[in-house]
DNA sequence: ATTCTTTTTGTCAACGTTGACAATTCACTT
DNA sequence: AAGTGAATTGTCAACGTTGACAAAAAGAAT
């Protein structure tokens, strides 16, 4: 019924040569002649051979699966941070694993007990808000599995780290609304867990102290969903002396300001300004598209991914790597 | 460093019998005494036994894994696919794998080669628009692969399959229109090849005629996204008798044409009335929020994953399941 | 009691690969 | 020509589990 996979005893026998030499091309070891490697190579390419990794994982230490753990309430973010992985591993060969942790709930530390005893992997992604998340951290050291954590804001250099400049992209955001000629201004704040949402609010208002700006800045809480957005924006607009340019602090509640900008019967950008933060799905899909900062999730996801396969498994001279970050500006911010 | 895991045999030791019993206990197969069977599990217990995947799926038939075969362009539909899936292999102690497939590019068959010839899995849970690719089908059948497809159109019977009354959701659309008294109508078309987007058509069609409905429905035509939505709902919008109620056929068309109206002035619900279809994020994330069809996604990939688990590995006598759907009237079309 | 089933438990060889180590070959020195 | 060390190739035992089959124990039928 199933066509029956070529072994590597397969390969050695048409090849000419013991199936330790076989495994040793495979996995591109050194000191194999250049004939030797030529024939191998011909023979798997023949035989449509195809390492079997239940196999590999028993014999050797490595998994050959990368994990990404995560609890993001955003489907366009976890997306991309899954696109990223998915494209550096299956680069080299890799699987890759999901596995979604429910911070919420109470039982968190039995959730990452049977996830960690479970996964048979050789690192995994972590994403926000797990990445701040001592718990987890303290989890993934104990059973010494590597993982490279991507935009984390707590417990900085404590492990393999991707993430952007927050507080430079929220001063350009910054700088971008006063070149526009806005000199007051509205704050959408992010949930107080979220370190990055502090991040880009210091970022932000410190910016505009080196423009000079003096009025104060109006600022609002919420969540980082539409809803609270709504009630941020709401909140904002009718104050006694509104801001002219509102910064949220992600798309998601830039959107809600938007709506409630509209309930209010304010036509964007003409009568209020509006950015938003990370250039997600949302941001294309109000109108007036949204001005915001695109962060390069997918890239950090695929530096992750790369980093966990080539370091092959250890948290040991954690490395921290940047990438770059680019401001998107829009329609919500037209003159 | 790592902590040594628990094997098999240490369990068997500890409880006092053979590996292949303890073995027999973790599998659930019949024919163990139950006084064995407790102190088994009292041993399991004891030492956190978790049984090695790449063990099983070496030693056995399986592989303790199901895929997810995927090529959605919209992240929603994609997460909520993900968490039911999940959620059914958590429950059995499976892994969660994701295969993306990008079916634009001209290397199709390539990448189902690629992605079936390394994936170890127990079967594939097929999303649209790949449910309906003939190509990804016979590649999965030729190698004997077990799949369920979610919410297909064409084929019909030809596998495993999960899926939701389009045609009568569409109905219960036109019903609630006509019900708030609107009689001239308006349609937003997914693409060609989407067939469910045929049968809601069609569906929607038809209950109009039931209810005597006798002016023509005009009918745009655009892709599932907001951008055409936006352009679909200019169209129908500056007709000379334009409708009164719109029925895009997804979310992020009835998104799009929202925008339109608000550009051209026209306030939701009072001038015009807009329904969506999926109830996805979109949905409460626009203002004022989407009247929409809920399509139990996740429930249909659990119970997807649920059946590949179940069925252990075969194709043969595919099974039908229908989840149901729910109305979900929003402020879009509210009087 | 004795035999015959049936149920329960055990033994052993795969599964396909890697890691440790041994053996061979090769290219230089002397 | 022999000796040396390095480069290349080979052998064999794991890895932790399941499947096929054998053995033992328990019940049922005589």
């Amino acid at each position: 019924m199933t066509v029956k996979r070529a072994t590597i005893v397969d390969v050695a026998k048409l090849a000419g040569v013991s199936w330790k030499t076989v495994s040793r091309v495979v996995n591109g070891e050194a000191n194999v002649s250049a004939g030797v490697q030529a024939k191998v190579r011909a023979a798997i390419a023949q035989l449509d051979y195809v390492p079997h990794t239940a196999a590999r994982s028993l014999a050797g230490s490595r998994a050959y699966t990368i994990g990404i753990l995560f609890d993001n309430p955003s489907p366009n973010y976890t997306m991309k941070v899954q696109t990223g992985a998915y494209a550096a591993c299956r680069a080299s060969g890799y699987h890759l694993l999901i596995e979604n942790l429910e911070s919420g709930r109470d039982d968190v530390a039995q959730q990452i007990e049977a996830i960690l005893m479970n996964a048979r992997v050789d690192g995994f992604i972590v994403t926000p808000p797990l990445t701040d998340n001592a718990a987890v951290l303290d989890a993934l050291e104990v059973r010494a599995i590597p993982y490279a954590r991507i935009a984390p804001v707590s417990f900085p250099g404590r492990s393999n780290a991707l993430s952007i400049d927050d507080g430079r992209a929220a001063a350009e955001i910054a700088h971008h609304l006063w070149a526009l000629g806005h000199r007051r201004f509205g704050l959408v704040n992010g949930p107080a867990d979220h370190g990055a949402a502090g991040t880009r609010r210091a970022g932000f208002l410190a910016a505009l102290d080196d423009l000079g700006n003096t009025s104060p800045v109006s600022e609002s809480y919420g969540g980082f969903d539409f809803e609270t957005g709504i009630g941020a924006g709401r909140y904002l607009l009718t104050l006694a002396d509104p801001p002219t340019a509102i910064f949220a602090m992600n798309d998601d509640s830039a959107a809600g300001v938007m709506s409630a900008a509209a309930q209010l019967g304010l036509v964007v950008p003409r009568d209020i300004a509006i950015a938003g933060f990370d250039d997600s799905w949302v941001a294309q899909s109000v109108w007036p598209n949204l001005t915001t900062v695109y962060q390069p999730i997918s890239e950090m996801s695929q530096a992750a991914a790369e980093m966990l396969i080539a370091r092959g498994g250890t948290n040991a001279m954690p490395e921290q790597i940047e990438i770059p970050y680019r401001l998107v500006p829009r329609a919500s911010t037209q003159p």
